[in-house]
DNA sequence: CTGATATGACTCACGAGTAAGTTACCACAG
DNA sequence: CTGTGGTAACTTACTCGTGAGTCATATCAG
Protein backbone atom coordinates (compact mmCIF):
# COMPACT_ATOMS: atom_id res chain seq x y z
CA UNK A 1 0.00 0.00 0.00
CA UNK A 2 2.96 2.27 0.95
CA UNK A 3 4.03 2.17 -2.71
CA UNK A 4 2.03 3.12 -5.45
CA UNK A 5 0.77 0.52 -7.85
CA UNK A 6 2.74 0.45 -11.17
CA UNK A 7 0.72 -1.06 -13.09
CA UNK A 8 2.30 -2.94 -15.80
CA UNK A 9 5.52 -2.22 -16.08
CA UNK A 10 8.11 -4.59 -17.98
CA UNK A 11 5.46 -7.49 -18.21
CA UNK A 12 4.69 -7.71 -21.93
CA UNK A 13 8.38 -8.22 -22.06
CA UNK A 14 7.89 -7.79 -25.97
CA UNK A 15 10.95 -8.03 -28.02
CA UNK A 16 12.40 -4.76 -29.90
CA UNK A 17 12.37 -5.15 -32.98
CA UNK A 18 8.26 -6.44 -32.66
CA UNK A 19 8.00 -3.19 -30.90
CA UNK A 20 9.47 -0.91 -32.49
CA UNK A 21 7.95 -2.25 -36.04
CA UNK A 22 4.47 -2.13 -33.83
CA UNK A 23 5.61 1.83 -32.98
CA UNK A 24 6.52 2.69 -36.31
CA UNK A 25 2.85 1.54 -37.53
CA UNK A 26 1.02 3.42 -35.28
CA UNK A 27 3.42 6.23 -35.74
CA UNK A 28 3.16 6.51 -39.26
CA UNK A 29 -0.60 6.02 -39.62
CA UNK A 30 -1.14 9.10 -37.06
CA UNK A 31 2.26 11.64 -38.50
CA UNK A 32 0.07 10.70 -42.05
CA UNK A 33 -3.37 11.44 -40.85
CA UNK A 34 -2.58 14.65 -39.17
CA UNK A 35 0.67 15.77 -40.19
CA UNK A 36 4.60 16.02 -38.07
CA UNK A 37 3.89 18.93 -36.54
CA UNK A 38 0.12 18.44 -35.38
CA UNK A 39 0.86 14.74 -33.88
CA UNK A 40 2.47 14.58 -30.65
CA UNK A 41 4.47 12.23 -29.35
CA UNK A 42 1.90 11.59 -26.12
CA UNK A 43 -0.48 10.30 -28.90
CA UNK A 44 1.66 8.30 -30.71
CA UNK A 45 2.28 6.35 -27.73
CA UNK A 46 -1.35 6.17 -26.70
CA UNK A 47 -2.13 4.63 -30.58
CA UNK A 48 0.65 2.41 -30.03
CA UNK A 49 -0.48 0.93 -26.66
CA UNK A 50 2.84 2.16 -24.78
CA UNK A 51 4.05 4.80 -22.81
CA UNK A 52 6.21 7.70 -24.27
CA UNK A 53 9.80 6.78 -22.77
CA UNK A 54 9.62 3.82 -24.34
CA UNK A 55 9.33 5.78 -27.65
CA UNK A 56 12.48 7.73 -26.74
CA UNK A 57 14.35 4.96 -25.74
CA UNK A 58 14.23 2.88 -29.21
CA UNK A 59 14.39 6.16 -31.64
CA UNK A 60 15.51 8.98 -29.57
CA UNK A 61 13.62 12.12 -30.38
CA UNK A 62 10.75 12.79 -32.52
CA UNK A 63 12.54 13.62 -35.47
CA UNK A 64 14.04 10.10 -35.05
CA UNK A 65 10.71 8.46 -35.36
CA UNK A 66 9.73 10.80 -37.97
CA UNK A 67 12.29 8.97 -39.84
CA UNK A 68 12.18 5.83 -39.42
CA UNK A 69 8.61 6.00 -40.40
CA UNK A 70 10.39 7.85 -43.76
CA UNK A 71 12.10 5.38 -43.89
CA UNK A 72 9.78 2.49 -44.07
CA UNK A 73 7.11 4.40 -46.21
CA UNK A 74 9.81 5.80 -48.95
CA UNK A 75 11.10 2.74 -48.74
CA UNK A 76 7.86 1.08 -49.99
CA UNK A 77 6.73 3.66 -52.46
CA UNK A 78 10.17 3.33 -54.52
CA UNK A 79 10.35 -0.14 -54.18
CA UNK A 80 6.95 -0.12 -56.08
CA UNK A 81 8.25 2.48 -58.67
CA UNK A 82 11.72 0.35 -59.38
CA UNK A 83 9.46 -2.34 -59.73
CA UNK A 84 7.41 -0.85 -62.08
CA UNK A 85 9.84 0.51 -64.30
CA UNK A 86 11.72 -2.73 -64.59
CA UNK A 87 8.93 -3.68 -66.51
CA UNK A 88 10.41 -2.19 -69.49
CA UNK A 89 7.66 -0.22 -70.30
CA UNK A 90 8.03 3.56 -72.03
CA UNK A 91 6.70 6.24 -73.03
CA UNK A 92 3.16 7.42 -71.40
CA UNK A 93 2.05 3.74 -70.92
CA UNK A 94 4.97 3.61 -67.97
CA UNK A 95 3.44 6.93 -66.93
CA UNK A 96 -0.06 4.93 -66.39
CA UNK A 97 1.97 1.39 -65.12
CA UNK A 98 3.61 3.55 -62.54
CA UNK A 99 0.27 5.30 -61.68
CA UNK A 100 -1.37 1.76 -61.68
CA UNK A 101 0.86 0.74 -59.46
CA UNK A 102 1.05 3.59 -56.88
CA UNK A 103 -2.80 3.13 -56.39
CA UNK A 104 -2.61 -0.51 -55.39
CA UNK A 105 -0.07 -0.08 -53.32
CA UNK A 106 -1.45 2.59 -51.62
CA UNK A 107 -4.67 1.23 -51.37
CA UNK A 108 -3.97 -0.56 -47.65
CA UNK A 109 -2.57 1.79 -46.20
CA UNK A 110 -3.19 5.12 -48.35
CA UNK A 111 -1.76 7.50 -45.61
CA UNK A 112 1.74 6.75 -46.01
CA UNK A 113 1.35 9.23 -49.57
CA UNK A 114 0.72 12.09 -46.85
CA UNK A 115 3.64 11.46 -44.74
CA UNK A 116 6.54 11.28 -47.48
CA UNK A 117 4.53 14.73 -48.77
CA UNK A 118 4.33 16.48 -45.63
CA UNK A 119 5.41 20.28 -45.28
CA UNK A 120 5.54 20.09 -41.74
CA UNK A 121 8.18 18.23 -41.45
CA UNK A 122 11.29 20.29 -40.98
CA UNK A 123 14.44 19.30 -43.75
CA UNK A 124 16.83 18.60 -41.73
CA UNK A 125 19.17 15.83 -39.95
CA UNK A 126 18.02 12.71 -40.11
CA UNK A 127 14.19 13.63 -41.64
CA UNK A 128 16.60 15.64 -44.37
CA UNK A 129 18.60 12.92 -45.49
CA UNK A 130 16.16 10.37 -45.43
CA UNK A 131 13.88 12.45 -47.93
CA UNK A 132 16.73 13.17 -50.08
CA UNK A 133 17.66 9.70 -50.45
CA UNK A 134 13.77 9.07 -51.82
CA UNK A 135 14.00 12.13 -53.99
CA UNK A 136 17.12 10.67 -55.42
CA UNK A 137 16.25 7.18 -56.13
CA UNK A 138 12.51 8.81 -57.64
CA UNK A 139 14.27 11.34 -59.47
CA UNK A 140 15.92 10.03 -62.28
CA UNK A 141 12.43 7.80 -63.39
CA UNK A 142 10.51 10.85 -64.18
CA UNK A 143 13.15 13.02 -65.53
CA UNK A 144 13.93 10.13 -68.17
CA UNK A 145 10.57 10.01 -69.23
CA UNK A 146 10.32 13.81 -69.89
CA UNK A 147 13.77 14.22 -71.32
CA UNK A 148 12.50 11.51 -73.87
CA UNK A 149 9.28 13.89 -74.40
CA UNK A 150 11.60 16.64 -74.43
CA UNK A 151 13.78 14.86 -77.50
CA UNK A 152 11.18 13.79 -79.21
CA UNK A 153 9.93 17.59 -79.70
CA UNK A 154 13.45 18.99 -80.25
CA UNK A 155 13.83 20.88 -77.21
CA UNK A 156 17.20 20.55 -75.29
CA UNK A 157 17.23 23.56 -72.91
CA UNK A 158 18.34 22.19 -69.49
CA UNK A 159 16.02 24.79 -67.58
CA UNK A 160 12.81 23.54 -69.96
CA UNK A 161 13.39 20.13 -69.12
CA UNK A 162 13.53 20.82 -65.54
CA UNK A 163 10.46 22.49 -65.45
CA UNK A 164 8.80 20.17 -67.66
CA UNK A 165 10.07 17.74 -65.08
CA UNK A 166 8.66 19.40 -61.96
CA UNK A 167 5.47 20.33 -63.96
CA UNK A 168 4.95 16.40 -64.61
CA UNK A 169 6.00 15.37 -60.87
CA UNK A 170 3.08 17.79 -60.06
CA UNK A 171 0.64 16.33 -61.91
CA UNK A 172 1.27 12.88 -60.61
CA UNK A 173 1.21 13.96 -56.96
CA UNK A 174 -2.62 15.86 -57.93
CA UNK A 175 -3.83 12.74 -59.51
CA UNK A 176 -2.93 10.39 -56.44
CA UNK A 177 -3.98 12.90 -54.44
CA UNK A 178 -7.19 13.19 -56.30
CA UNK A 179 -8.24 9.43 -56.01
CA UNK A 180 -7.17 9.64 -51.93
CA UNK A 181 -9.80 12.15 -51.83
CA UNK A 182 -12.29 10.52 -53.77
CA UNK A 183 -12.62 7.06 -51.66
CA UNK A 184 -14.44 4.65 -53.02
CA UNK A 185 -13.31 4.30 -56.42
CA UNK A 186 -11.05 1.43 -56.99
CA UNK A 187 -7.21 1.73 -58.31
CA UNK A 188 -8.61 -0.28 -61.72
CA UNK A 189 -11.22 2.48 -61.99
CA UNK A 190 -8.32 5.24 -61.28
CA UNK A 191 -6.04 3.90 -63.65
CA UNK A 192 -8.66 3.96 -66.43
CA UNK A 193 -9.56 7.01 -65.45
CA UNK A 194 -6.32 8.41 -66.04
CA UNK A 195 -5.75 6.34 -69.30
CA UNK A 196 -8.82 8.62 -70.65
CA UNK A 197 -6.85 12.30 -69.39
CA UNK A 198 -3.38 11.16 -70.88
CA UNK A 199 -5.88 10.15 -74.08
CA UNK A 200 -7.51 13.42 -73.95
CA UNK A 201 -4.21 15.35 -73.64
CA UNK A 202 -1.81 13.39 -75.62
CA UNK A 203 -4.02 11.11 -78.32
CA UNK A 204 -4.21 7.19 -77.87
CA UNK A 205 -2.22 5.62 -76.04
CA UNK A 206 -0.91 1.52 -75.80
CA UNK A 207 -2.69 0.28 -72.71
CA UNK A 208 -1.63 -3.26 -73.17
CA UNK A 209 1.11 -3.52 -70.61
CA UNK A 210 -2.09 -3.34 -67.70
CA UNK A 211 -3.36 -6.15 -69.07
CA UNK A 212 -1.08 -8.81 -67.88
CA UNK A 213 -1.15 -8.46 -63.65
CA UNK B 1 12.61 57.19 -10.70
CA UNK B 2 10.00 55.13 -8.68
CA UNK B 3 8.61 53.83 -11.58
CA UNK B 4 9.74 52.17 -14.45
CA UNK B 5 10.74 54.48 -17.67
CA UNK B 6 7.47 52.85 -20.04
CA UNK B 7 9.85 54.36 -23.17
CA UNK B 8 7.27 55.70 -25.43
CA UNK B 9 4.00 53.94 -25.19
CA UNK B 10 1.78 55.84 -26.91
CA UNK B 11 3.98 58.22 -28.29
CA UNK B 12 3.77 57.69 -31.95
CA UNK B 13 -0.23 57.97 -32.40
CA UNK B 14 -0.16 56.36 -35.70
CA UNK B 15 -3.65 55.81 -36.98
CA UNK B 16 -5.33 52.34 -36.64
CA UNK B 17 -5.86 51.89 -40.22
CA UNK B 18 -2.02 52.77 -41.33
CA UNK B 19 -1.09 50.95 -38.52
CA UNK B 20 -3.04 47.73 -39.19
CA UNK B 21 -1.84 48.17 -43.00
CA UNK B 22 2.13 48.48 -41.52
CA UNK B 23 1.38 45.34 -39.20
CA UNK B 24 -0.55 43.52 -42.20
CA UNK B 25 2.65 44.47 -44.92
CA UNK B 26 5.40 42.95 -42.07
CA UNK B 27 3.20 39.81 -41.41
CA UNK B 28 2.34 38.87 -44.97
CA UNK B 29 6.11 38.97 -45.28
CA UNK B 30 7.25 36.37 -42.27
CA UNK B 31 4.18 34.45 -42.60
CA UNK B 32 5.22 33.64 -46.63
CA UNK B 33 8.78 33.20 -45.82
CA UNK B 34 8.29 30.94 -43.10
CA UNK B 35 4.95 29.72 -42.52
CA UNK B 36 2.18 29.88 -40.72
CA UNK B 37 2.72 27.63 -37.99
CA UNK B 38 6.64 28.88 -37.51
CA UNK B 39 6.12 32.26 -37.27
CA UNK B 40 5.47 33.71 -33.91
CA UNK B 41 2.97 37.10 -33.26
CA UNK B 42 6.59 38.26 -31.61
CA UNK B 43 8.64 37.57 -34.53
CA UNK B 44 5.88 39.99 -36.29
CA UNK B 45 6.01 42.37 -34.00
CA UNK B 46 9.36 43.14 -33.84
CA UNK B 47 9.55 43.33 -37.81
CA UNK B 48 6.98 45.55 -37.75
CA UNK B 49 8.34 47.70 -35.28
CA UNK B 50 5.72 48.00 -32.79
CA UNK B 51 4.56 45.26 -29.67
CA UNK B 52 2.78 41.74 -29.26
CA UNK B 53 -0.32 43.45 -27.54
CA UNK B 54 -1.26 46.30 -30.07
CA UNK B 55 -1.08 43.29 -32.74
CA UNK B 56 -3.73 41.25 -30.43
CA UNK B 57 -5.67 44.53 -29.86
CA UNK B 58 -6.60 45.09 -33.53
CA UNK B 59 -6.33 41.67 -34.53
CA UNK B 60 -7.89 39.55 -32.01
CA UNK B 61 -5.51 36.87 -32.51
CA UNK B 62 -3.07 35.15 -34.47
CA UNK B 63 -5.58 33.59 -36.36
CA UNK B 64 -7.17 36.98 -37.08
CA UNK B 65 -3.91 38.45 -38.39
CA UNK B 66 -3.63 35.44 -40.70
CA UNK B 67 -7.08 36.03 -41.97
CA UNK B 68 -6.22 39.51 -42.68
CA UNK B 69 -3.22 39.03 -44.55
CA UNK B 70 -5.01 36.48 -46.47
CA UNK B 71 -7.69 38.65 -47.64
CA UNK B 72 -4.94 41.20 -48.88
CA UNK B 73 -3.46 38.49 -50.90
CA UNK B 74 -5.86 36.74 -52.04
CA UNK B 75 -7.38 39.97 -53.19
CA UNK B 76 -4.32 40.55 -54.87
CA UNK B 77 -4.22 37.27 -56.87
CA UNK B 78 -7.84 36.99 -57.72
CA UNK B 79 -7.97 40.39 -59.13
CA UNK B 80 -5.19 39.70 -61.77
CA UNK B 81 -6.85 36.80 -62.40
CA UNK B 82 -9.82 38.86 -62.78
CA UNK B 83 -8.40 41.18 -65.03
CA UNK B 84 -6.37 38.64 -67.32
CA UNK B 85 -9.96 36.66 -67.67
CA UNK B 86 -11.43 39.75 -68.55
CA UNK B 87 -9.31 40.19 -71.41
CA UNK B 88 -11.39 37.80 -73.80
CA UNK B 89 -8.54 35.43 -74.37
CA UNK B 90 -9.33 31.77 -74.89
CA UNK B 91 -7.75 28.31 -74.99
CA UNK B 92 -4.42 27.82 -74.49
CA UNK B 93 -3.55 31.25 -75.11
CA UNK B 94 -5.65 32.06 -71.64
CA UNK B 95 -3.71 29.82 -69.39
CA UNK B 96 -0.38 31.85 -71.18
CA UNK B 97 -1.86 35.23 -70.23
CA UNK B 98 -3.05 34.02 -66.45
CA UNK B 99 0.72 32.50 -65.89
CA UNK B 100 2.13 35.65 -67.26
CA UNK B 101 0.30 37.99 -65.46
CA UNK B 102 1.02 35.60 -62.14
CA UNK B 103 4.55 36.07 -62.65
CA UNK B 104 4.28 39.87 -63.32
CA UNK B 105 1.70 40.25 -60.02
CA UNK B 106 4.28 38.17 -57.76
CA UNK B 107 7.63 39.78 -58.80
CA UNK B 108 7.33 42.28 -56.42
CA UNK B 109 6.25 40.06 -53.17
CA UNK B 110 6.74 36.74 -54.10
CA UNK B 111 6.25 35.61 -50.60
CA UNK B 112 2.38 36.00 -50.78
CA UNK B 113 2.37 33.02 -53.01
CA UNK B 114 3.55 30.52 -50.69
CA UNK B 115 1.11 32.59 -47.92
CA UNK B 116 -1.72 31.79 -50.03
CA UNK B 117 -1.18 27.86 -50.51
CA UNK B 118 0.69 27.51 -46.91
CA UNK B 119 -0.92 23.78 -45.55
CA UNK B 120 0.34 24.48 -41.84
CA UNK B 121 -2.18 26.65 -41.54
CA UNK B 122 -5.63 25.08 -40.25
CA UNK B 123 -9.03 25.71 -42.81
CA UNK B 124 -11.22 26.78 -39.87
CA UNK B 125 -12.57 29.86 -38.69
CA UNK B 126 -11.82 33.21 -39.67
CA UNK B 127 -8.94 31.28 -42.05
CA UNK B 128 -11.15 28.69 -43.17
CA UNK B 129 -13.66 31.14 -44.90
CA UNK B 130 -10.99 33.37 -46.27
CA UNK B 131 -9.21 30.36 -48.04
CA UNK B 132 -13.08 29.25 -49.13
CA UNK B 133 -14.24 32.20 -50.68
CA UNK B 134 -10.88 33.09 -52.31
CA UNK B 135 -10.90 29.57 -54.03
CA UNK B 136 -14.44 29.62 -55.02
CA UNK B 137 -13.40 32.86 -56.75
CA UNK B 138 -10.46 31.19 -58.68
CA UNK B 139 -12.68 28.08 -59.34
CA UNK B 140 -14.36 29.15 -62.49
CA UNK B 141 -11.33 30.42 -63.92
CA UNK B 142 -9.68 27.15 -64.31
CA UNK B 143 -13.03 25.05 -64.78
CA UNK B 144 -14.16 26.79 -67.76
CA UNK B 145 -10.99 26.21 -69.50
CA UNK B 146 -10.32 22.38 -68.45
CA UNK B 147 -14.04 21.78 -69.45
CA UNK B 148 -13.67 23.23 -72.96
CA UNK B 149 -10.64 20.75 -73.59
CA UNK B 150 -12.29 17.79 -72.52
CA UNK B 151 -15.63 19.28 -74.76
CA UNK B 152 -13.55 19.42 -77.59
CA UNK B 153 -12.31 15.91 -77.02
CA UNK B 154 -15.71 14.20 -76.42
CA UNK B 155 -15.44 13.16 -73.01
CA UNK B 156 -18.37 14.81 -70.34
CA UNK B 157 -17.83 12.87 -67.31
CA UNK B 158 -17.66 15.32 -64.55
CA UNK B 159 -15.17 13.56 -62.39
CA UNK B 160 -12.98 12.90 -65.24
CA UNK B 161 -13.59 16.86 -65.52
CA UNK B 162 -12.99 17.28 -61.84
CA UNK B 163 -9.55 15.10 -61.84
CA UNK B 164 -8.07 16.72 -64.87
CA UNK B 165 -9.03 20.55 -63.34
CA UNK B 166 -7.09 19.42 -59.72
CA UNK B 167 -4.03 18.01 -62.33
CA UNK B 168 -4.38 21.46 -64.38
CA UNK B 169 -4.01 23.58 -61.06
CA UNK B 170 -1.17 21.31 -60.05
CA UNK B 171 0.79 22.08 -62.84
CA UNK B 172 -0.22 25.82 -63.05
CA UNK B 173 1.26 25.53 -59.12
CA UNK B 174 4.09 23.71 -60.10
CA UNK B 175 5.60 26.19 -63.21
CA UNK B 176 4.86 29.14 -60.41
CA UNK B 177 6.51 27.53 -57.97
CA UNK B 178 9.73 26.30 -59.91
CA UNK B 179 10.02 30.37 -60.97
CA UNK B 180 10.10 31.21 -57.74
CA UNK B 181 13.01 28.67 -57.13
CA UNK B 182 14.89 29.82 -60.06
CA UNK B 183 15.61 33.29 -59.00
CA UNK B 184 16.85 35.62 -61.86
CA UNK B 185 14.39 34.73 -64.35
CA UNK B 186 12.18 37.31 -65.22
CA UNK B 187 8.55 37.51 -65.55
CA UNK B 188 8.94 37.24 -69.70
CA UNK B 189 11.23 34.53 -69.96
CA UNK B 190 9.69 32.60 -67.65
CA UNK B 191 6.69 33.24 -69.35
CA UNK B 192 8.21 32.62 -72.76
CA UNK B 193 9.37 29.61 -71.43
CA UNK B 194 6.12 27.95 -70.54
CA UNK B 195 4.80 28.65 -74.25
CA UNK B 196 7.76 26.50 -75.53
CA UNK B 197 7.02 23.57 -72.76
CA UNK B 198 3.32 24.22 -73.63
CA UNK B 199 4.41 23.84 -77.47
CA UNK B 200 5.82 20.57 -76.60
CA UNK B 201 2.69 19.20 -75.07
CA UNK B 202 -0.02 20.78 -77.24
CA UNK B 203 1.47 21.84 -80.10
CA UNK B 204 1.67 25.34 -82.09
CA UNK B 205 -0.11 28.04 -79.69
CA UNK B 206 -1.12 31.32 -80.67
CA UNK B 207 0.79 33.82 -78.47
CA UNK B 208 -0.94 37.31 -80.23
CA UNK B 209 -2.17 38.29 -76.48
CA UNK B 210 1.28 38.53 -75.05
CA UNK B 211 2.57 40.86 -77.61
CA UNK B 212 -0.34 44.27 -76.78
CA UNK B 213 1.06 44.92 -72.98
C1' DC C 1 -10.64 64.41 -18.52
C1' DT C 2 -11.62 61.09 -21.95
C1' DG C 3 -10.42 57.98 -25.31
C1' DA C 4 -7.07 56.23 -28.71
C1' DT C 5 -2.49 54.53 -29.14
C1' DA C 6 0.88 51.90 -27.13
C1' DT C 7 3.90 48.88 -24.02
C1' DG C 8 6.55 45.89 -20.13
C1' DA C 9 5.71 42.17 -17.58
C1' DC C 10 3.14 38.84 -16.66
C1' DT C 11 0.03 33.93 -16.85
C1' DC C 12 -0.87 29.61 -18.65
C1' DA C 13 -1.20 25.45 -21.60
C1' DC C 14 1.14 22.34 -24.24
C1' DG C 15 4.43 19.24 -25.72
C1' DA C 16 9.34 17.54 -26.05
C1' DG C 17 12.41 15.26 -23.43
C1' DT C 18 14.29 13.02 -18.72
C1' DA C 19 15.07 10.80 -14.03
C1' DA C 20 14.31 7.24 -11.34
C1' DG C 21 12.18 3.37 -10.24
C1' DT C 22 9.42 -1.40 -11.22
C1' DT C 23 8.66 -5.95 -13.14
C1' DA C 24 9.75 -10.13 -15.57
C1' DC C 25 12.84 -13.18 -17.34
C1' DC C 26 17.09 -15.88 -17.78
C1' DA C 27 21.69 -17.75 -16.80
C1' DC C 28 24.11 -19.93 -13.50
C1' DA C 29 26.06 -21.32 -8.72
C1' DG C 30 25.12 -24.17 -4.98
C1' DC D 1 15.26 -27.40 -7.70
C1' DT D 2 16.17 -23.28 -5.47
C1' DG D 3 18.24 -18.66 -4.50
C1' DT D 4 20.56 -14.68 -6.74
C1' DG D 5 22.20 -11.18 -9.58
C1' DG D 6 22.24 -9.02 -14.17
C1' DT D 7 19.65 -7.03 -17.80
C1' DA D 8 15.94 -5.88 -21.09
C1' DA D 9 11.41 -4.02 -21.15
C1' DC D 10 8.44 -0.69 -19.32
C1' DT D 11 6.13 3.00 -16.51
C1' DT D 12 4.90 7.16 -13.49
C1' DA D 13 5.90 11.59 -12.55
C1' DC D 14 8.45 14.97 -13.26
C1' DT D 15 11.41 19.42 -15.71
C1' DC D 16 11.71 22.96 -18.84
C1' DG D 17 11.39 25.93 -22.93
C1' DT D 18 8.34 28.15 -26.00
C1' DG D 19 4.79 30.82 -27.65
C1' DA D 20 -0.21 32.39 -27.47
C1' DG D 21 -2.81 35.49 -25.12
C1' DT D 22 -3.78 39.09 -21.03
C1' DC D 23 -3.43 42.91 -17.51
C1' DA D 24 -2.28 46.97 -15.65
C1' DT D 25 -0.28 51.01 -16.85
C1' DA D 26 1.76 55.02 -19.57
C1' DT D 27 1.58 58.87 -23.00
C1' DC D 28 -0.57 62.30 -25.59
C1' DA D 29 -4.17 64.75 -28.70
C1' DG D 30 -8.33 67.29 -28.62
Amino acid sequence: MATSTRSNAGTKGVARAVREQQIVDAACRAFGESGFAATSVADIAEAAGISKPLIYNYFGSKEGLYAACLHHAAGTLTAEIERTAASGTVGLARAIVTLDGMFRTLEPQPWIWRLVNDSTAAREGAIGAELAKYEQRIFTFGHDGVAELMQLAGNDDARDLSAMHAAWESTFRALVTWWLDHPGETPEQMTQRCVRLFSTVFGQIDTSALTAP
